[in-house]
DNA sequence: CATTTAAGGTACTCAACGTACCCTAAATGG
DNA sequence: CCATTTAGGGTACGTTGAGTACCTTAAATG
């Protein structure tokens, strides 16, 4: 079972020796392989090698450690699929959006990223290209728009359009994360963060009543 | 400036070989030293041995692993400081509160906490003990206190001692670090947190205006 | 076709975790 | 007070995995 089923490419014409981006995109697929399979911590320099049928020296001519091929390769793996969803209320857009978010962190691409920031550690250039995926400016973006939506339609008032305000929820439900040990939370706590915080701030923030 | 300092108790009839708890305190100190001034990376079995004129062997009677002792450093370091602030106003605790936490986490206490939270990965155990500590249920009590107070005073209706109301701080300035790429966020988002969100999330939540 | 560039192969260094083994000081208890 | 058990000390391993060195060889380039 070593690296066969790869090599069927000695009939044609077809190069032998791969080269430049097909190549890389060769390794990216191998880790992301690896990554799916063993998680970060089984994703070995050899192993990602033997799969992508080449050596360590190739990929470290292109990546300059294990946490820059992990994160590269986790984009390749990801993708990042934000939908903003669009119910008609507010707070339906709220819950949708947040078991959106919730679905992701707990499954194994969710592990898979904590790992990874774990790993990064404290470079800034690998954690933000982590960043940009999964958690960053996109999820922002799409509860800021649910929020212009809602006032729009005279849900909500302006004011409610603010920043601290779009970042409540995600903030809300990763504390429920770490209170829970588990990166995973039940409908009802969805339903919780926004009914009894989500939802009054919105209205609390309106022009002094 | 190997490890001879502790190592004054030739003289008299003390014991040449320490043992039990005489010798598992050595050994913390020893693995808390390394933790403050290497972090967890540099925590190494070797050096904790060494520093603690002792032996791996030793160590791993005690402590299954790295982690575990890591963990079991990081408490003998922290031994948990949580002071419940008490301004006389809402506004001025939480704002208290809220600096007390971000002085945490920006320290290099903070640091070590993360890097022991991503060394943990998913041992329940070593989980829980880590929590417990630092971020845990002292917290949310100080938080509930807070509360409690103001609508003692007056200053807050009733409904507003609620844990989700609670927690909302702590996530809010966790979620700037998580924006910000760093563990610490300036006064001017603190005041932020309190003022947008946490101050009319509490008087939002009066019964039904 | 000659030369340069980049991939393949392999062996190696190094660090660090965790373990095996044997020796010896300290406690225990008859 | 001595014999036995217990636990610490010393040291050398086995193993894994990151990252490097160095040479060989295929593919691109002109």
């Amino acid at each position: 079972m070593a690296a066969a089923e790869e090599d069927v490419r000695h009939g044609g014409s077809t190069p032998l020796r791969r080269r430049g981006p097909a190549l890389e995109q060769a390794i990216l697929q191998a880790a992301a392989d690896e990554l799916r399979e063993s998680g970060y911590a089984g994703m070995t320099m050899d192993k990602v090698a033997r799969r992508a049928s080449t050596n360590k020296n190739t990929i470290y001519r292109r990546w300059p450690h294990r946490a820059a091929l992990g994160v590269a390769a986790y984009r390749h793996l990801a993708e990042a699929q934000i939908s903003v969803p669009d119910t008609g209320t507010l707070r339906g857009d709220a819950l949708a959006l947040l078991g959106q978010a919730n679905a992701t962190w707990s499954s194994p691409q969710g592990a898979l990223l904590r790992d990874l920031l774990a790993a990064v550690g404290d470079d800034p250039r690998l954690l933000g290209l982590l960043r940009e995926q999964a958690d960053g400016s996109a999820m922002d973006a799409a509860w800021l728009t649910l929020l212009s939506r809602a006032v729009a339609r005279g849900e909500a008032p302006p004011e409610a359009v603010h920043p601290r305000v779009a970042s409540l929820p995600i903030a809300l439900l990763r504390g429920e994360y770490t209170l829970r040990g588990a990166p995973s939370a039940p409908d009802t706590v969805l339903a919780e963060i926004v009914d009894e915080v989500f939802l009054p701030l919105v209205r609390g923030r309106a022009p002094s009543h």
